[in-house]
DNA sequence: CTGTTAGCGCCTTCAT
DNA sequence: ATGAAGGCGCTAACAG
């Protein structure tokens, strides 16, 4: 089989405790040594063993990540950026991809272990009240990107404001004229706790009501997420009288989906619907898309940054990073037809 | 610290053989004994170690994916094939994510060793003549997916029919009368030895040939993978004199950059310009891009399965398995003006 | 049916 | 500076 550090001993002749701190470049072995050792390990063709060194060593030199709907551009997008990130680190990454509540439960009760993983990587998906003891006792730091709750100002986060971020994409609007402004999400209440969508509701809502613009529940529209179904709300949205004349969608694929309604009603974007996104994916500049950018990448790349942090020193205080938002604008936005 | 399997053992006054036998559901252990030890592993909330397991097994528990680019959308929905096909194993995924020649040299060395995984998928990279044989006598199964090589006909493999994609995308063009049609796409000559570009050239020309065509090298751009790439090429391509009235893009996101060219010089598609794309990535349909769609989810899903079933039985003869792919006719493409 | 024992491959003292 | 020995947590083979 495979050559195992035993065989490297033997053939060169030494005891294998003098292999092993070849390998792990201790200064207790003597040049001439060291040489004999790394050329027979060459000549072997090598390699320890990564689960013997982990068992051995009581770590398991990986970390965790779990992310929902990791394929959506995004997620995607936050990944690319714990990725990169690792890639220069001594850690493994280990993907655990959530598509049901099931899935979350399973993964937040089983994945923050010592026999799983040495840190954790939570991206945007809230931990609930039960579910932050187990995280915090869980002995493994855990880092939380894109997701916040009141009862975890103790554990690390990255996140930004989407309150502000809602804020803004309304107020955009606002300037350009419009009054008749929609808003179009997923389900605020949703078995992830997903937050975005009801924090930049409360933005959107707050921007109103400072204009001094009554809040209309016809122009407040929730599906799941998706195109499809944003297209539909989009169209039911926009069918009825004194329709509005702006629309902002939680994040960019359902303003996809509001332009194919716009499309589908005849109605020219910008000149007789304005949409706003949220996210700013890789599309959206493609498409000429109004929105609000997030550092995706960068909140991710934060998240391991901070993660390594603590792995390399556990005494490290519990911190909280806010990433920006700002608006981008494009070419789906303009003032209202009088 | 975190309970053992010994704990288990003691506090429920078996044997530790006891224990392990309860973990893997031997038979052989009295109903009594098993509901005891169970609920003592419930209450000490005992996990065995995976990596424990692991080196006592002489498994890794896991398979390795080494993929280009992971985040391009056809990548990414090969890959949603294989994790979702891969979540209802015993096995793990890593991900070997390549991004550079470098990379990718070394990922084919280290990866394909039985001490890191048990199996390795390759995704769209063609091992080289010096990969074949370190590949085939790595002793963990390989398959690869979308990738072939002539020297491979012992691996095993599924892949799609490129040539014939490149000869029915053209031939959709001709059909409808055009008779100057461009081609655009990766760099046919690449670092990664990509061969998708270079076999639907292939079929491009052939259909060109059979139609009686000449070909006219100024109707053949190639450049770098990526939206601006591509969209620079096709304003090249089309601001020549006698300029081509349809372009076959070898990729959906290089379809869209010819489509920004078209918006750019004020070409209307498919008035105009017909554009077909290939792959059908989600916004394909979006923008109404007529496209070769290929079986992209389930071409990780069937090397999954291909390898779960090596795994499960080593002796399973190696094979190769072809995944049609088949026109989408949208909006882009229409007879030529006359 | 069940307890005991011998590794899996490596790292880390502890002597020397 | 180096060799030998113990142990990481688990599985599997062997006695009972």
């Amino acid at each position: 089989m495979t050559a195992t550090i035993r065989d490297v001993a033997q053939k060169a002749g030494v005891g294998l405790g003098t292999v092993s701190r070849v390998l792990n470049n201790s200064p207790l072995v003597s040049e001439e040594t060291r040489q004999r050792v790394l050329s027979v390990i060459e000549k072997l063709n090598y390699v320890p063993s990564p689960n013997a060194r982990r068992l051995s060593l009581g770590k398991t030199l990986n970390v965790a990540v779990i992310v929902p709907f990791f394929t959506r551009p995004a997620e995607l997008e936050r990944l690319r950026g714990v990725e990169h990130t690792l890639l220069e680190s001594e850690y493994d990454l280990v993907l655990y991809n959530v598509e049901t509540p099931e899935q979350r439960d399973a993964y937040f009760r089983d994945v923050p272990r010592r026999e799983r993983a040495d840190g954790v990587l939570i991206l945007s998906l809230p931990p609930r009240d039960g579910d932050v003891t187990p995280l915090k006792k869980a002995n493994v730091p855990v880092v939380l990107i894109d997701a916040h709750h009141p009862s975890l100002a103790s554990l690390n986060r990255v996140i930004t404001d989407d309150v502000a971020g809602g804020r803004t994409a309304t107020q955009h609007l606002l300037d350009l004229g419009h009054r008749r402004i929609g808003y179009l999400s997923d389900l605020l209440d949703n078995p992830f706790n997903f937050t975005s969508s009801r924090d930049r509701y409360l933005g959107y809502r707050q921007a109103l009501e400072a204009a001094g613009i009554a809040f209309q529940p016809s122009y407040h529209g929730q599906a799941a997420h998706g195109r499809y179904e944003a297209r539909q709300l989009a169209v039911r949205m926009l069918t009825q009288p004194d329709r509005p004349s702006a629309i902002f969608a939680a994040s960019d694929t359902q303003a996809l989906g509001v332009m194919e309604a716009a499309r589908e009603l005849s109605l020219r974007v910008p000149e007789d619907l304005s949409v706003v996104g949220y996210d700013d994916i890789e599309i959206a500049e493609y498409l000429g898309l109004t929105t609000m950018r997030q550092l995706l990448f960068e909140s991710g790349k934060r998240g391991v940054e901070l993660l390594l942090e603590i792995l390399a020193d556990p005494k490290t205080k519990p911190m909280c990073e806010i990433l920006p938002a700002e608006l981008v604008v494009r070419g789906t936005t303009a003032a209202p037809r009088r």
